[in-house]
DNA sequence: CAAGTGTTGTTCAAAAATGCACAGGATGGT
DNA sequence: ACCATCCTGTGCATTTTTGAACAACACTTG
């Protein structure tokens, strides 16, 4: 039972009653009408109408695709409806990515953003692997680093997360501070284990310290802040890693070239639903505040 | 939400997730699917997929439509199953007519057929007005008189209607009974009201005895009955319609150019179908027990 | 790292569906 | 009885849809 075009014209002829009232309820040819009928009881190897000067009148199996498609057509303009509606609102899923690290930052504003849209329903991930864009796997996502090329991805700025240098009180006590940049050789240092990280804080640190003066590497920033506040070394983390941590302090100012930029990034088919403009529109207004 | 076909057609790439896939199953080329997608998507305002090397994932939207089709399909199937079940097999309603004179014969017949077809629904239809089979109105009509020719009728000659001129029992007692042809002229008959009647056993009267010799007209057979009982003449009836009626008497030998053919004629759309077949061939063997 | 497979997407020719014009028939009204 | 109207049905020109080939890309595998 393929085209369902077939079925649909064989509708409007048990509705209308005749041929040419079918044609103009469809605005094609009477025709093509015929034609379609004709083929689909063809196919079907049973009269779908008894054909006279005066119209085309239903069969018994005629009767029942009315009774079928009038259901079909039901169903399909109420789809029309929600799938148009729901493309006009802000209603529906709505899913976020971004690094876990953001996590602190992130998650008041996206239930901020639920609050004042009740119809919204947010997934909010952060996971190790990366959430795709392009596969439907989220409307939006918060990206670090340089900005992404992904042809089908349109980006924008974001906010730059401001990245410090920070120790914890039991390693001030036992090492003291940095007096300067030169005094940095002398202190040891905890790290992202993965060597190909390209964070620029993580290049600076190369090029100031050897690579023996990274004493703790590991994989994650929650696990670096933990090295840090076990007290392992001095390690880099976001402003809001830090808040989460009892007992951490600043050791150096922070330097502009460290903060890495965070992008905004959006399927180019979502990107201009009004959903997405809505979350981004309010993401950005909580970015703004957080200056 | 006109299209069905391109509605088919975003079920079958949600369903494969891939659009080469849903190009195969439906047994057309890829980039026509591709045109379909983008033409449905276009016309709703929403995408219905996020498109990506590895294929087509469904959007909320997307997902929407392929719970709806999925229904749909399921129904179509089911439908097609019932339609082409329903041509092959004995079932569903058969629709006979036949005028209301044959009723006496016809009734039992149906009765002994629907017996043996438990799934027939029978509906017998007789009225003054005649029922077109070209209209739908009944599978199968019984018909008098001269062989029809409707174009779109397929017709075969079913029985002969014998035709008897009987009195009642309180004429043969006041006016007793013919003696011979000539002595027609003498008595005083019943007839159809209608002048234009070109029954055989009309015109066969017609030439015996005058006009004012037919002191009684009606309309319909029963009627005709009616009035022979009560006496007002001699009528020609029907030997089924004889049979209701009691004191009724054969006043004359009956004549094989009285008789007029019955036809069985059927819509030629219909004629092929198993069931309207079966009905004919339980006819056509009722008639040949009653002779 | 490179070749291979499977995917989407675009362009042009071919095929198919459509629209048009006209014929034929039934029906209702004057 | 005739005419007007509305219906179906068919042949032909046109438009639309479809199919084939090719390019580009992502991912897998050796």
């Amino acid at each position: 039972m393929d085209n369902w075009d077939e079925i649909r014209t064989a509708y409007q002829v048990a509705r209308a009653g005749t041929v040419s009232g079918a044609a103009v309820a469809m605005g094609v040819h009477h025709a093509t009408v015929i034609r379609h009928i004709d083929a689909l009881e063809t196919r079907l190897g049973v009269k779908l109408f008894q054909r006279h000067a005066r119209g085309y009148t239903t069969t018994e199996a005629g009767l029942d695709l009315l009774q079928v498609a009038q259901a079909t057509d039901d169903q399909f303009i109420q789809l029309a409806g929600r799938i148009k509606g729901q493309g006009a609102g802000v209603s529906g899923e709505l899913v976020v990515t971004s690094l876990g690290a953001l996590s602190q930052f992130l998650t008041p504003a996206l239930v901020n953003f639920q609050d004042a849209n009740p119809d919204i329903r947010v997934r909010y991930l952060t996971g190790d692997r990366l959430f795709r864009l392009e596969y439907g796997e989220a409307h939006v996502a918060i990206r670090a680093g340089t900005m992404p090329d992904q042809p089908d991805n349109v980006v924008q700025p974001f906010m730059n997360m401001r990245i410090k240098l920070v120790a914890s009180d039991t390693y001030i006590a036992k090492h003291g501070l940095p007096k300067d940049d030169a005094d940095l050789v002398n202190h040891w240092f905890v790290a992202q284990d993965s060597v190909t990280s390209r964070a620029p804080f993580t290049q600076w640190l190369r090029t100031i310290v050897s690579e023996d003066r990274i004493v703790f590497r590991t994989t994650g920033n929650r696990n670096i802040a933990r090295a840090v506040v076990a007290g392992a070394g001095i390690g880099f983390l976001s402003e809001f890693e830090m808040e989460c941590h009892e007992g951490l302090r600043e050791v150096f100012p922070s330097r502009e070239d460290w903060s890495g930029p965070l992008w905004l990034v959006t399927h180019v088919d979502l990107h201009r639903t009004p959903k997405v403009q809505a979350v981004l529109a309010h993401l950005k207004s909580a970015a703004a505040a957080q200056v």
